[in-house]
DNA sequence: TAATTTCGCTACCTCAAGTATCGATACCGA
DNA sequence: TCGGTATCGATACTTGAGGTAGCGAAATTA
C-alpha cells in the first residue's frame, strides 16, 4: 500500500517531466546569492539551471511559489534535538540562524518575505505552505499553544531576517546566542505569557 | 545670527519649489495603505498629490528615497517618556509598535525594507538616514553600546514587522507587552550580553 | 502508430521605475 | 522692464522583469 506513483491509475500519459527539480533549486539559490533576490530574474535562473523559462513556469506558478518551494527543499523539517523544552527551542533557534547565514538562503529567505508583504496572494501562500509546518511541528515539540508559538517564530525569524536586511550579513554566533538567551528566559519564567 | 534662509547667498536662483512635500508624503501614506507597496506606483501618488510624477523624481532620487523620507516626516524622533531605562524601553518599544500599527506606515515600513534587502544602495541610505539617528537617539538615552542597541533595535522591529508582513495586521496589544517584557527582562539581567 | 504531455525556443504583453524634453511660470538681479 | 534660472505640468519614451502564447520536436503510454 505504498501508492508512491498514484492512487487511481500507474501514471499519467505524455511525456514525463525531467528530474531537474533539484537543479533548478540550486541555481534559484546561487543565483540569488549572487546578484541578490531581485536581480535574480527566473530568465537568469533558467540560463543557470540549463533549462528554458517557460519549463520554470510549467512548475511552479510564480516566482514566488519556485521560492517557498526551494527554501522548504533547502531547510527540511527542524531537527528536533535535545530533551527538554529549553534544549529544544536553543537547537531551533541556533538551527534557523544557521540556515539563514548559508549562502543564498538568507536572501531569498527576505526576498520573498519582502515581496509577500504587498501580495496577499503569495502571502497566504508563505503562511500557509512555510510558516504553518514549522508552526505545528514546533507546537507539537514544545507543548506550546499556537499564539505562543507564532511569538516564538515572529521574534527569532523577525530578528535575525532584520539583521540580515539591514546589514546584509548574517547575525553573528554572539548574538545569536544573546537572541537565544532572551528567548528562553521569556518562555521559562511564567510572567506575562505572550498573548491574549 | 540666525541664518535661516543660508550661509552665503540668500537664495539661490530661479523658481522657488512649492511646498507640496506635507501632501506628497500624505498621498504616499494614503496609497500604500489603500493599494499596498507594490502597488503604490510614483505614478498614482504623484495623482493623488495632485502633482506630476517628474516633480517627485526632482525632489526624490528614487521611489525608495521618497518613502525613508516619507517615515522619518511620520514617526518624528523617539518621544523619551519615563525615568529609568525600564520605562525607556518600554514606552518606546509601545511607541513604534503603535507607528507601526498606523495606516500606511507598517506597510511602508515593510516594503521599503524588503526593497533594500535587494538593493546595497537603498540599503545605505536606510540605515543612514533612518536607523543611525534612532540608534544614536537610543544610545544616549538609554545608556547603552552601540553594539546592544542593535540588537535591541532588531528584535523589536524585526518582530513587529515580521508579525505585520505575515499577517497584514499589526501586532495585537498584548503580545506588544509581551515583546516589552521579554526585551526588558533581557536587558535588565545580567546574564549574556548580547554582543562581542 | 496515435494520443498526450513535456521540452526548448522565440515572440509577445503588461506594468512600473526612471529619463528626456517641452512650453509655461515664478522669482531674482540689473 | 528684461534676461537668467530653476521649477512646474504634461507627454512620450526607455529599460527591465514577471508572466503568457504558440510553435515544432521529443518522450512516453496504450
Amino acid at each position: 500500500m505504498l501508492m508512491t506513483r498514484a492512487t487511481a491509475s500507474a501514471r499519467p500519459p505524455g511525456r514525463p517531466r525531467s528530474g531537474v527539480n533539484a537543479v533548478v533549486f540550486a541555481a534559484t539559490l546561487s543565483t540569488v546569492h549572487e546578484l541578490g533576490y531581485a536581480r535574480a530574474t527566473v530568465d537568469r535562473i533558467a540560463a543557470r539551471a540549463g533549462v528554458a523559462k517557460t519549463t520554470i513556469y510549467r512548475r511552479w506558478p510564480s516566482k514566488g511559489e519556485l521560492i517557498v518551494d526551494c527554501l522548504l527543499d533547502a531547510l527540511g523539517p527542524v531537527p528536533l534535538e535535545g530533551a527538554g523544552q529549553a534544549e529544544l527551542m536553543s537547537s531551533t533557534i541556533r538551527w534557523i540562524a544557521a540556515k539563514i547565514g548559508e549562502p543564498g538562503i538568507g536572501d531569498a529567505f527576505a526576498g520573498v518575505f519582502s515581496d509577500a508583504v504587498s501580495d496577499p496572494p503569495l502571502r497566504k501562500i508563505l503562511s500557509a505552505r512555510f510558516q504553518d509546518p514549522y508552526r505545528l511541528q514546533l507546537q507539537d515539540a514544545l507543548g506550546e499553544p499556537e499564539n505562543r508559538v507564532l511569538f516564538f517564530i515572529d521574534v527569532v525569524v523577525g530578528t535575525l531576517l532584520h539583521r540580515m536586511g539591514m546589514t546584509g550579513e548574517p547575525m553573528a554566533d554572539a548574538d545569536v546566542a544573546a537572541l537565544a538567551d532572551m528567548v528562553l528566559r521569556h518562555f521559562a519564567g511564567g510572567a506575562d505569557p505572550g498573548g491574549t
